[in-house]
DNA sequence: CGATGTCTTGAAGCAGTTCAACCAGGGTGG
DNA sequence: CCACCCTGGTTGAACTGCTTCAAGACATCG
């Protein structure tokens, strides 16, 4: 967004911090407000009646969370880690995106953008194995939490086990047994279960299924 | 779209009819155009460097198909029936939405629509039995071809077995074991594997795990 | 009619799930 | 300071739902 755009926006804005789990909103619940990410990750859920759960997109700073010119929420979304966030009240932005073919282009952009990963994960979710999927979910993050050291990149994840399971359409034992398989394997290196170095990208995108 | 959309757009398009099975812009080409659907069902694929292949979406009249502010397509649309669409050249269109918000917007919200389709599916990918996305697939097109009859809804489906397997993330075998399973529980009844009538959405969204 | 592509059915195999036990870290309270 | 528990993670063994492989049925078309 250009200055211009956040300095209007501010006007309507308040800066949050929420914990690990808060839910900045609900499955089936009227859409109030939409938000930026400032720092931490988003995670996007859909629930079954039964219980089943299925995180369908996960969303970093400096991502717009919401979905414009709907009343309802078909997701819920949830802090991943802790986070802080900048809400903005719905009708506020709304006048502004119908005032601003600027800012709409670029809110559609970002859809756009969503809607490519969307489908890319279809693909994960529809042809990979349990293996390619894991290997795809640590290259995701790894695009995204780039801090290059001596041995290659290191991360945290900022998923639990059972988020993981829930983001790759499988139980958190076999996301588990994946991880020790990719250990074995020299494709990661884990210290404590969530930080994990990548020695070579080339591999891991290999291991995940994406080249040859 | 307004009228006046219409006719503005009129003035670069060209109708063209399609056979089944014709690529409508390929995975990695440059896009050189945009298109509509006016009959018929578009499929969108993605594919493994290894052959393993996924549809992340069905398109139907009268959809809006193509990628704005991208140069390159990262995934196949094919006919998946004999159709018609009309061709917009990717510059007239582009030219046309950037003095055109309102064209933008409408664009923008079909986008929306797309990304919310788009995660709907991944819980069915993710989370379903095959039964489960055996019968989401029928309840989908369902929602589009709802010719009522006497007996209930009935439509020809658009796609082969092994089309319905790589939207459905399973093989031809499995998907043809669950047709036949939802025939003996009454839920469908099939008259020559491509002609379906469904007695009662309720049931059958209730074997799409939709309901409880 | 054979020939070809699409669909169905059966039997065996296997990847991922389920169930269960165990381990590690990190509060908390006695 | 240690016993306690509690949450998150790992590992093992048995099971099962889907895949794989193989054969046969059905329809359409030259």
């Amino acid at each position: 967004m250009t200055a211009a755009d956040l300095t209007e926006l501010n006007r309507f804005t308040s800066r949050k911090v929420i914990p690990t789990g808060a839910e900045v909103h609900g499955q089936g619940e009227p859409i109030q407000a939409y938000a930026n990410i400032l720092r931490g990750v988003i995670k996007l859920t859909k629930i079954m009646a039964d219980g089943r759960q299925q995180i369908v997109g996960l969303q970093f700073a400096p991502h717009f969370i919401g979905r414009p010119f709907a009343d309802e929420s078909a997701i819920t979304a949830e802090a991943a880690t802790d986070m802080e966030i900048c809400t903005v009240s719905k009708p506020a932005l709304d006048r502004l995106m119908a005032n601003n073919p600027d800012l709409e282009h670029k809110l559609y952009n970002q859809a756009l953008t969503e809607l490519d990963e969307a489908r890319d994960w279809m693909l994960t979710l529809g042809r990979k194995t349990a293996r390619e999927r894991v290997a795809s979910f640590l290259n995701l993050i790894a695009s995204h939490f780039d801090t290059l050291n001596s041995d290659g990149i290191c991360f945290d994840l900022p998923l639990t086990r059972q988020d993981m399971g829930d983001f790759l359409g499988l139980t958190i034992e076999t996301v588990s047994r994946q991880m020790t398989r990719l250990r074995n394997d020299g494709i990661i290196k884990v210290a404590h279960s969530r930080c994990v170095t990548v020695p070579s990208r080339a591999r891991l995108a290999k291991a995940s299924g994406n080249h040859e």
